[in-house]
DNA sequence: CGCGAATGGTTACAATTGAAACTATACTCC
DNA sequence: GGAGTATAGTTTCAATTGTAACCATTCGCG
């Protein structure tokens, strides 16, 4: 098949300055892709664990004997995705359950003396990670960026809540 | 099965202040899910377009007459999601496909009128979420962000390629 | 030329994820 | 107490995505 020579020149539509690498959510988009596959990459390598179990692992060590609903809430992952994710754990003796004794629907979490371990040892690597993404920006850039991403995620959350609403 | 008292309190690991809230990389996924659901969600309902498939005709909107690999490249997406992205706007008739003369292994891809159209109307629609959720910011913010973006991102980058390449 | 390596792109298969249905337990309130 | 609804969590099935293998074509070069 022939194309015709184009109409659409790369400085054409003028009036709708969309490109992608200005465009702020394609830009967080890639940022947040690299870094998650960055870190990820060296939990899975080192200790077998994908994103969402290194979520539980890291909220059950602050917070000791959660359900998996509040795990869900903490994590901003999905009730699905946390049972899955416990499911490894459990398979992996990293997380032991109970059961409410006043409320048999509720599950309780904590984290075994493995995934306390785990958790000691994954959570220096993340925030050397961390650390040296961040050694970019001077400190006061660093409390800019933290307040940012605070304020755009209250608006992101807004707007979404918003938009199911109607 | 019963669980003993836990010796590990919320506020017990000191030495590790790893707070899945205040962890960089984790408020990044959380804000760029968020925010890639609430517009993603609107070209879905709205024009039936995937992700993928907006990037594509972002691009070949601002850069006619690419191939597939050229435009995984402006697109931060690999050739497979490219070829699939492409397929479904082939098969939707808003991308029109030649082949290079001199190398016949090399798409040239294009926009049709159908997908310039789309173009037309989602590109404001989407410039429309990002200033609402930039409402937030001030106009000096606006400029720190971007190039908080674009330092973390290039050192992301570094760092990905570094891990890779040892 | 012609053979091996590289490139552009697609296909096939496996793993991950998402949405809805489902089970079990608990709550509401008549 | 019991019907209807809500909540906690799991399972199931479909859709999406990632990885590797795979064609076809082209390039590098002896």
């Amino acid at each position: 098949m022939e194309l015709a020579p184009s109409m659409n020149a790369a400085d054409d539509p003028p009036d709708n300055p969309l490109h992608l690498d200005r465009f702020i959510p394609y830009r967080l988009s890639v940022l947040s892709n690299t870094v998650s596959m960055l870190i990820a990459g060296a939990y899975e390598r080192e200790f077998g664990l994908s994103i969402p179990q290194w979520r539980v692992i890291a909220v059950l060590a602050r917070y000791p004997d959660l359900s998996a609903v509040e795990v869900a809430e903490r994590t901003a992952m999905d009730k699905v995705a946390v049972s899955r994710a416990v499911q490894g754990l459990l398979d992996s003796k990293r997380v032991l359950r109970a059961y409410d004794k006043g409320d048999r629907r509720r599950s309780i979490l904590r984290l075994s003396a493995a995934g306390q371990s785990v958790y000691q040892r994954v959570a220096p690597l993340a925030l050397r990670y961390e650390e040296e993404l961040l050694s970019v920006l001077s400190a006061s850039d660093q409390r800019v960026l933290d307040r940012l991403l605070h304020r755009l995620l209250e608006k992101a959350q807004s707007m979404a809540i918003i938009r199911a609403v109607q």
